[in-house]
DNA sequence: CTGAAAGCGCTTACAG
DNA sequence: CTGAAAGCGCTTACAG
């Protein structure tokens, strides 16, 4: 099966050795190798339909020349559309992608580390789930390259690409705020993971600083399993107060999808009765009867500055960087 | 960098030959190796953090154990879906995935193919572009093995996994005539595409069958570059007629969203006054104002199967097999 | 300007 | 029950 032309092959019609051949097709020597000679063996390379085997080669020169990149599910569109620049990226400097998605799940995300590694991947690139912190540890202690994207440990020193949650949250905040709203409420996700965290913290931080209420119960936090259901609930409460919140900031693109479906079978007037601010784009914005704002995280630069910082440390193995990067607050309610 | 750990030291560790360490960390010859030996064996092997070199056996058996998917994007919901599924399906048989994104663009995948042939990989599951035929019986020609997913060409005797385009979208429009329409429009790609052809056949078909009005001024083709203005456009003529259609039938999950919309932005009564059937599930569909229906296309199947017969045809490479699924229509206005 | 040879880390007939 | 040896298809010092 595939494709029996090796270097041999070609060597051995041009009568030449295996070396000249290897030196001609990687363009290496260029200066001294005869040109007629050169030009003979590219020519029956491509007479035979040679191609490398990169197996063989990555085998020798110890280099695959392939990224592993571990998402939390490749099916989720912040994690596909990331898969895609990073695929573009990866392919300007001549990479491939293999991915595998991990549930958020520690077991799975341990064991695609596992086949990646066996694999010999130059490096990942990972979201990695709460709790991951020793399993870094253990990359680094590797020698592993790796860089984390979207999420990060304050704990674990390594290199990351991550939105600075705690301002995009703070800012869309004060946004609502500054729209005269002082009910404000946010669902988020009930996690460890500490990007979210500062979603939250920012949105106290928020309200704090311009000296309005914040009631735990206007802060919602759901559960990853069954998010559809909880966010019906969460909102479910948060309308039935006696006194209606007047503003909400959705905490992920998931949460937004289905805290608008839920709104969309109520009479509330969005926006007049009820801001509504969302972390991430989605279609379901788009679809929404009255347009929403959000936040939008540069998915572009979150991709490649990843891609960048990790073709970086793999050839030299000792920087680490941690980029921040600022969100932009997309506003269609004037 | 990586991992040092080779068999050979675990072999010097023990006091054994590589050749009988690789039959027990293979689980091979079980019945006749010493207990002991092989026991200390893989306890040398944990103690040290042995991982097995992929690279290195590959290239010994010739199999990677590798799958090379190629969609048109990862990042529409339709591939990413069909991706994780994908995945979730190599996995049970210990393959991995590598990806890329052609933009259904010939030279793309082209340069896709031959990067994950020299990459050894066992198989390709190929979503393949228009025109796509001569670079398939090159494939065909070097005994690659591949399934086509979602795609198929008449002319081409490949295995493929794909929807029964023309039944769904018969269907779909036998529905909506039976639901009183007359007027029933379509908006779909232009492209040459078998499976995108067939789905306006099946809409030609139905309305024949039923001796209904065929306009070709209500059945629109878009192009895939600048869809949303160009359904943006096809929605404008549609609505203008000085008779409005009273259905529409949307040929793509991303013409829906764009279709969609647009009709938001109008007061055009759904769907009294327009029934809209659209191609795919999507996020869209939930938010609109009212409920969409919908042909759901059995993802799963779609994504198992050509796994299925992906691996069959690595294993004996003789059988073609061709599978057309059933759409389900599922429709929420009862 | 060119080639013989070693070696990357495995697997697997073959021999004992 | 175990091991020496060949070989997968490359790259690359080294020698000439």
């Amino acid at each position: 099966m595939k494709n029996k032309i090796s270097l041999k092959d070609i060597a051995e019609k041009v009568g030449v050795s295996v070396t000249l051949v290897s030196y001609v097709l990687n363009n290496k020597m260029e200066g001294r190798i005869n040109k007629e000679v050169a030009q003979k063996i590219r020519d029956t390379a491509k007479k035979l339909n040679y191609r490398t085997n990169q197996i063989a080669k990555s085998l020798k020169t110890n280099k695959t020349n392939t990224i592993g990149l571990i998402v939390a599910d490749i099916s989720n569109p912040f994690y596909s559309a990331l898969a895609r620049i990073i695929e573009d990226e990866a392919e300007k400097f001549n990479y491939t992608v293999i991915f595998g998605s991990s549930d958020e799940n520690l077991k799975k995300s341990e064991k695609l580390i596992d086949i990646f590694i066996n694999r010999q991947v130059d490096g990942l690139i990972y979201a990695a789930s709460e709790n991951s912190e020793s399993q870094l540890e253990d990359l680094i202690g590797q020698k592993i390259p790796f860089v984390l994207v979207d999420r990060y440990f304050p704990t674990v020193n390594c290199s990351y690409v991550a939105l600075d949650n705690y301002s995009a949250s703070y800012k869309a905040v004060e946004y609502i705020i500054q729209k005269g709203r002082r009910r404000i409420a946010m669902i988020g996700y009930k996690s460890a993971l500490h990007h979210l965290r500062d979603r939250k913290r920012g949105y106290i931080s928020a309200l704090k600083k311009h000296k309005l209420e914040t009631k735990s119960a206007w802060l919602k936090e759901v559960r990853r399993e069954d998010e559809i259901q909880q966010v019906e609930k969460a909102m479910m409460e948060l309308m039935a107060e006696k006194q209606p919140i007047d503003a909400i900031l959705f905490g992920a693109n998931r949460i937004a999808t289905a805290g608008l479906k839920y709104i969309s079978s109520l009479p509330v007037k969005v926006p007049d009765d009820l801001l509504i601010v969302s972390f991430d784009e989605s279609e379901s914005l788009d679809l929404f009867r009255s347009p929403i704002d959000y936040i939008k995280q540069p998915l572009r630069e979150l991709g490649e500055e990843s891609v960048r910082l990790l073709l970086q440390s793999i050839d030299k193995k000792t920087v680490i960087t941690q980029v921040n990067l600022q969100a932009e607050l997309v506003i269609k309610n004037k």
